[in-house]
DNA sequence: CGCAAGGGTTGGTCGGACCAATGTGCGGGT
DNA sequence: ACCCGCACATTGGTCCGACCAACCCTTGCG
């Protein structure tokens, strides 16, 4: 094969003319491809992929640099690969927040953080069966005791997972699961501000404070009082600069 | 270097179907390992990364494994590289909805999604500053136009573009950035179940009344009333099974 | 003193090679 | 004839050395 000059123009498909015509690099460019083909139904969930090398062939480009597209694909849970086997489309809509997700979401500034989730978070919550309110508060409430433990003697790093699976506890049995992981991500990309809390003792005393309120409103089974507490817990935000 | 084994059994997505056993690969790995030292803080934004050769050196990986791991990095937006300049981490935290979150949305139910939206879309639209309020009718006025004018000479395709961008032009001056990125990828997500929409004569005129109407209260300065025609609008969904 | 030439740095790509996990088929044993 | 197991082909994961183009900075000539 011809040696081949780094980001030439693209000089192939022509499918959709845009203005800007961002030079795409080899890799971006047949990751672009290929997810055109998931995301308009050519490629089906499950189905598998031609073999690296010969898609490598096929799109004229080195096996490497087909990989680092392909691994793009692979990184938000578009495919997954098993040696020996192939790649395949995701037939698992994307369940986990893909690590990719969660590292974009910590990039985000955390006062927009909270406020994305004060609107979904009492809605997964007001989501949930009546049929798991206590189970929700059995796990809930056992979370809450750990957290208050560790706040105790001071283990902020465990206080903060902690306090990550106590919100998370809450929104376990919401419908959509959009909803779950999009929470998911934004709880955890909310971690580092709830360490500093933390770290101060007056603010952990408060925050778990509204923690207690939420337990006893969700042991009392009144749902649309958690919802309208968990809106109100968020309310009041500490906005770090993002830089 | 020694030669490495590649010993990973299962690097697939931890998807619910398989055995998933918690193995990356040396690309994850080392991706994960960079992505915690910028989500933690070691590594601020703009901030510019050691050269490849010297980060391969250093995790004790080849330059093409690590490769892929920054890749990944780079397709959420936490990282661009400038060739001749080096590696460097994103300063516009996450600006354009990331090729990757678009993609991994698409693969979200359409009725998650459209719950979603009508959890976020009224709090956007509320959010916008009473100053921009005629500019944005202005422009959705234009988009809307477009949009019927499109829809009555049957160019479906060209219709659910322009309807995504009358619920972007509506969100555009929300304050928090996440809300507005979120809600891109969201609407774009939505755009196949809409092509549908406009595909079908009577649901896609009762699609453009409601339009007007918003366009209607928009116009009148009724942004509580736009805000609760989009949350109704957003009620009725088709809801396409996702497979 | 100014500016262009040159060399070093760095990301992007290529091609070939080997490894480990997996799938397949042939051959031998019962 | 049937079953088992081992060798071989397939496929993703990794490594290496090389070259190219864009970029940066120093140097030397006019």
């Amino acid at each position: 094969m011809v040696r081949r000059a780094p980001q030439s123009p693209d000089a192939g498909p022509a499918t959709t003319a845009e203005p800007p015509l961002k030079t795409l690099s080899l890799a971006e460019s047949a990751a672009a491809r290929i997810a055109r083909e998931i995301t308009s139904g050519t490629l089906r969930p499950g189905q598998r992929l031609p073999p690296e090398r010969d898609l490598a062939t096929a799109f004229g480009v080195s096996r490497g640099a087909l990989r680092e597209g392909l691994r793009t694909l692979e990184s938000v849970g578009l495919l997954h690969a098993r040696v020996g086997k192939g790649r395949f489309v995701a037939v698992t809509t994307g369940d986990a927040p893909s690590v990719a997700l969660s590292a974009w979401m910590q990039l985000q500034a955390i006062g927009d953080i909270i406020t994305v989730r004060r609107l979904l978070e009492p809605a997964a919550v007001l989501d949930m069966p009546a049929t798991q309110v206590q189970a929700t508060a059995r796990s809930t409430a056992d979370l809450l005791r750990q957290l208050r433990q560790a706040n105790a003697r001071g283990a902020t790093a465990e206080a903060t997972r902690l306090h990550a699976q106590f919100h998370l506890a809450l929104i376990r049995f919401g419908s959509a699961r959009l909803l779950r992981v999009l929470l998911g991500s934004l709880i955890e990309a909310a971690n580092p501000a709830q360490h500093e809390i933390f770290l101060n003792r007056d603010a952990a005393r408060y925050s778990i404070d509204r923690h207690i309120v939420i337990q006893e409103a969700l042991e009392a089974g009144d749902i649309e009082g958690v919802a309208r507490l968990i809106g109100e817990h968020l309310q009041p935000v500490f906005v770090y600069p993002q830089e």
